[in-house]
DNA sequence: TTATACATGCTAAAATATTAGCATCTTAGT
DNA sequence: ACTAAGATGCTAATATTTTAGCATGTATAA
């Protein structure tokens, strides 16, 4: 499957997919109280079924409502998207962006030596495998 | 100006601004080779007016023809970019997506060097700030 | 200078996305 | 069982996006 950002997605599809995926899954109601400009509750359920016959959602019944799931793994749209970032903004260097990330936001120094064990593990375990 | 990402920009528009951060700048004929499912000379140049309407892209001709380039700098349009992915994939945790970046690509060595220095240089560099 | 290649300005049609309404069904509580 | 609340199925109109064509201007090389 196709990363989501990269495939024939319209603006509002691609709004709803992120909702979808940073909730892990969510009913109409759901999508419709995060949506920015949220249009009415038949618009939604249009574009849930949209997506559905792409194949970037499926749904399962819970009780008398649909709830909707990602048919892509978290980690890999997450992935994929991440490159995506990486490519358009930081010349594909890992470097760069690790180095926007923690410039930017208040990391905590926590947080920082939670990253240098990241990276510390990260040296053990790479090579050799 | 607000994160195109989020911004009310069409497929098309948004991966026009796309090879535009990505390239720096571009001619219409730049954007037209990088465009996946290429249309016609005369539709990228429409897209790229509209987007100039928007206020995302200014030109300045170079010889005859025109350059766009972002109004937004790249720096600050990734770092919209990147909080988003952040947002959307991996919970707003930094460390969860520096793990990501770190465990799919194959980083070498020397840029896990170079990213250790970097998270060591923000230790320093944040808290007396 | 002049012709040619290639650029833009403008306009309009076709395709797609976005929206909402109405009928119907199903759950949950009385 | 029955009724009210709230969900889905289906359909269709509207708005926007996407597309391209034609006329015109401009730099460049012969």
């Amino acid at each position: 499957m196709e990363d989501y950002r990269t495939a024939k997605l319209s603006r509002r599809e691609r709004q709803i997919m992120d909702i979808i995926y940073q909730h892990g899954q969510a009913s109409v109601a759901d999508v419709l109280a995060n949506l920015p400009d949220a249009p009415s509750y038949s618009t939604v359920r249009a574009l849930l079924r949209i997506l559905e016959e792409k194949g970037h959602l499926t749904h399962q019944k819970d009780g008398p409502r649909y709830i909707y799931r990602p048919t892509q793994s978290r980690h890999q749209a997450g992935q994929s998207a991440l490159k995506q970032v990486v490519q358009t903004f930081f010349d594909k260097s890992i470097e760069q962006t690790v180095a926007a990330l923690v410039s930017n936001a208040e990391v905590s120094d926590e947080e920082l030596n939670r990253l240098s064990q990241l990276i510390e593990q990260a040296k053990k375990g790479g090579p050799p495998s």
